[in-house]
DNA sequence: CTCTTATTGATAATGATTGTCATTAAATCA
DNA sequence: TGATTTAATGACAATCATTATCAATAAGAG
């Protein structure tokens, strides 16, 4: 069995793919990290599939949804479910452990939350009822301000 | 056209069902709305669909479909999406307005909770940034004292 | 270079949800 | 009550994201 420690592998210019045990690295895995930096904001597999295809690299759909499942799984991008129960990818910023999104409905701009208080309260909660293992889900969706303004302006 | 105002029918010995304006009120509805009566915790279309089944009612599974989409829409029943992405239904607590969940993870006991704190919190959060329409989902899942003990038990 | 096996890609399969459309039956009204 | 209107139903096809298969490829250890 090919083992080999968990760490960091430069397979492309620029960019760093996280490796679990066992992983080897590959070029289309890369090439859908290398994707996924360019963009900022919470994109589909499909999407992200297309930005990939678009840069020229060559990964067929069924890769990019490994990769992006591997990658998720290790903690390297976050996922979120929208309210359709399609999930959505995006390598978040500087490894700020736990935190949460505030995404745009219309164009997917995302900004980072954290909210010490309310992770304080979901474990107080669930804790008083009796609850182990205690996880939770917590995304804020609105329409941006640059969305709010095209769609102003597209009605007159 | 068919003009009606909003309000409660009673279409089953002990059941009411919320109708919309120009809505009909159907036995199909109203054996779905007595079937979520008899249950309290978060069940997917197809589980209701047994349910209902079940009990002597006949019902296609579309139509199961749509009477959840429907009495959810009202905000009759409350919707969750779990893990995988997949709606689960329930019939929440008397009109409580806005509220969220603390739900088992294995068997679906739900409690119903609120947070004042927190629904400020999201809000002023995503208004700082300028966002607009504002919405939030929060859930929290976990482990039941009840299934806790279980698990310990079996193990043995 | 050789060998092991993780990874890939083409494709079929799954499974929840939605669309279609002819038929049925509430609600309204003469 | 009987006729009329059209919301609602049911059988079934269609979507669509995601997963499973499996033979072919290639990373990486020795
Ligand atoms: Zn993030
Ligand atoms: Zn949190
Ligand atoms: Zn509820
Ligand atoms: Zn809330």
């Amino acid at each position: 069995m090919a083992k080999q420690a968990e760490g960091k592998a430069s397979v492309s210019p620029g960019t760093q793919v996280t490796l679990a045990i066992g992983q080897r690295s590959t070029k289309q895995r890369a090439a859908v990290a290398t994707a996924l930096r360019d963009i900022d904001d919470f994109r589909s597999a499909q999407e992200i599939f297309e930005i990939v295809k678009s840069r020229g690299d060559n990964v067929s759909l069924t890769t990019v949804y490994r990769s992006l499942q591997a990658m998720a799984s290790i903690g390297d991008i976050d996922v979120l479910l929208n309210s359709e129960g399609e999930a959505l990818y995006r390598r978040c910023g500087q490894r700020s452990g736990h935190h949460h999104h505030l995404v745009c409905r219309k164009c997917g701009f995302t900004v980072e939350v954290e909210g010490p208080a309310v992770e304080r309260w979901t474990h107080d909660v669930a804790r008083k009822q009796g609850f182990t293992d205690i996880n939770h889900t917590l995304d804020i969706f609105g329409v941006c301000s640059s969305c709010a303004r095209k769609a102003k302006t597209a009605r007159v």
